[in-house]
This record gives C-alpha cells, structure tokens and sequence, in this order.
DNA sequence: CTCCAGGCGCCTT
DNA sequence: AAGGCGCATGGA
C-alpha cells in the first residue's frame, strides 16, 4: 500500500484558522502540518499560501472527497459580499480572512456536538480521541507513523452499554450519544432526509432526540452543509451580538433570534463563524 | 477548596 | 417569555 500526495490551490483559504474554529474538534496540529481522519482515511495538510498540500496513508482513488471536505471550490468572494455591511462584520472578514466552513459527517457532527454541551474544547477532543479508540476501525496510516482511526459507526456505539459509553468521560451526556447512535443505526433518523427538509423541520427533526436542542441542532445542519442559514447561538455568538449589535442591552434570547434569523441574510451561518472566530481572537 | 465550561430539560414565576 | 438549577467531569 502506497502513500498518495496532491497539492490543491485554495486562494483566500486560511487552513489554519478554518481547522482550529471550533467546527472540527479532530484535527491536530503536528509539526505545522494538520492530521486528521476523514471518512476512513487518514490525512496530513499544510499550506504555503495559496497551496494546500494534501497526504494520505492510502493510496487514493481521486480527491474529491477532500475537496468536498475542504469546500475548496466554495466562492468565499461571493458568500462574504452578502453579508451585511456594517462595521462589525467588516471588521470581522477582516481579522479572519481566509476562514472557510467544512462539510463534514453529520453522523460524527452530531455526536462531537452533543458531548461539547457544557464542556471546553480541550475536553470535548479528549472524550472524542477515546472513542474514537476504543470504537472506531483503525485506517492506514505512512509507515513508522502512530496508529489512526475512523469515526465510530453509528451501530459500534448504538451497541455500547451506557456506562460504557460514560466511561469515556462524557457524564451525563452518555444515554444522549447512545440513543442518537441507535436512532441512526436503526434507520430512524436519515440525514440525507434533512437536507431536503426546509430548516424549520430538519431542527425539528434533529430535536426530538435526547440532548439536543436548538443550539446543537443548528450545528449539526451548518457544519455538514446542509442548511447554510442555520446559525448557531452559544453564550460567545449572544455576547457579540448584545455587545455589536445591541449595544450592550441585554436583547432576549428570542429577540437575537428574530434579528440573526434575518439580518445575516442567506449565508447566516457562515456569517456567524466570522463573528464567533473574530470573537475568539479578541478575547485571548 | 470553589467555580464554571460553544447546553439541555424541567421546573418555577 | 424569562430565570434558576441539576446534570458529570475536569481544569483553572
């Protein structure tokens, strides 16, 4: 088994800030370089400007499941010239030039999302390193490199114990994961249904389950690609919003989402990324 | 030791 | 609609 290489171009593509975002709780940053497993093969990235260099531990058939990733062939130019513009968010494209919004698995969102209720990043990666361990096939990775492994499937976790599950350190959150998994493996939920659902029905939808709410939900739907207008709200995004937009009142949580629901225009959720980021880097 | 973390759900006004 | 609290777990 060969190891296979490409370089991409991606213009206007900040890598760095687009895997450290808060979207991708996976990615580690080895040496300048950016590893991760997607699907069931593991990648190491870098970038030079406009280059973004890509290797596998397989050999691969085609990229296009890394360009699908990456959305490398988003138009960013375009997405950004929709957003409103005032000086927030002006100042927002600014200072994150170059971040971009994944495609990634909603299966694998939907669980990385459930278990950061409450919880930091720091966290939220160690309980998603355990079962990815513990429950997921490992990949081939270059040689001499340590081992690597996919995402749990959906029926690995729907046939873990709850106290299994606990035992990866995800607390409370253990019965939510295991229903969720059971509820996918089973065929109940469909998430290619969701993508045709209008946003309204496919939060709906995403909701009835266990340990997820809106918040969570509108992570799932922005993070996979299927609803770019979803916009999810944490306690950072309702700061910025009171702080920029509100000065300094303290608007209602349904009045932020009347505004967010409107205001943002088509791209909300992308939107929202640059704000939370931009947040992210003002407050350290 | 206490406090609180990219929430949720359930219980009070 | 809005506020309070418990839920596990671990790091500051």
């Amino acid at each position: 088994m060969r190891c296979a290489d490409a370089t991409f171009h991606a213009r206007d593509y900040d890598l760095a800030a687009t895997l450290n975002s808060g979207q991708a709780f996976r990615w580690r940053e080895v040496e300048g370089a950016w590893e991760n497993v997607i699907a069931d093969r593991w990648v190491r990235l870098t970038q030079e400007r406009d280059v973004i260099r890509a290797q596998t531990g397989q050999s691969a058939k085609g990229w296009r499941w890394l360009d699908d990733y990456l959305q490398t062939d988003v138009n960013l130019a375009a997405i950004l010239k929709s957003f409103p513009k005032d000086e927030p968010m002006r100042n927002a494209i600014c200072a994150c030039r170059g971040l971009r919004l994944l495609r990634q698995d909603p299966w694998e969102c939907l669980i990385a999302f459930i278990c950061s209720s409450s919880k930091q990043i720091v966290q939220i990666q160690q309980i998603l390193i355990t079962l990815c361990e513990r429950y997921g096939q490992p990949v081939q990775t270059p040689p001499g490199h340590p081992p690597a492994f996919a995402f749990p499937t959906p029926e690995r976790l729907a046939a873990r114990a709850e106290t299994e599950l606990r035992s990866c350190r995800m607390g409370f959150r253990a019965p939510y994961v295991r229903t969720a998994a059971i509820e996918v493996a089973s065929g109940n939920l469909r998430f290619e249904d969701l993508a045709h659902l209008p946003i309204e029905a496919a939060r709906e939808r995403l909701m009835r389950l266990p340990g997820v709410g809106l918040k969570i939900a509108d992570c799932v739907l922005l993070f996979s690609g299927m609803h770019p207008r979803a916009f999810p709200m944490d306690v950072w995004i309702k700061r910025a919003l009171c702080r920029l937009y509100f000065r300094r009142v303290r608007a209602s949580e349904s009045r932020l989402r009347k505004f967010s629901a409107t205001y943002f225009g088509p791209w909300a959720g992308y939107a929202q990324q640059y704000l939370f980021h931009y947040m992210r880097l003002h407050h350290r």
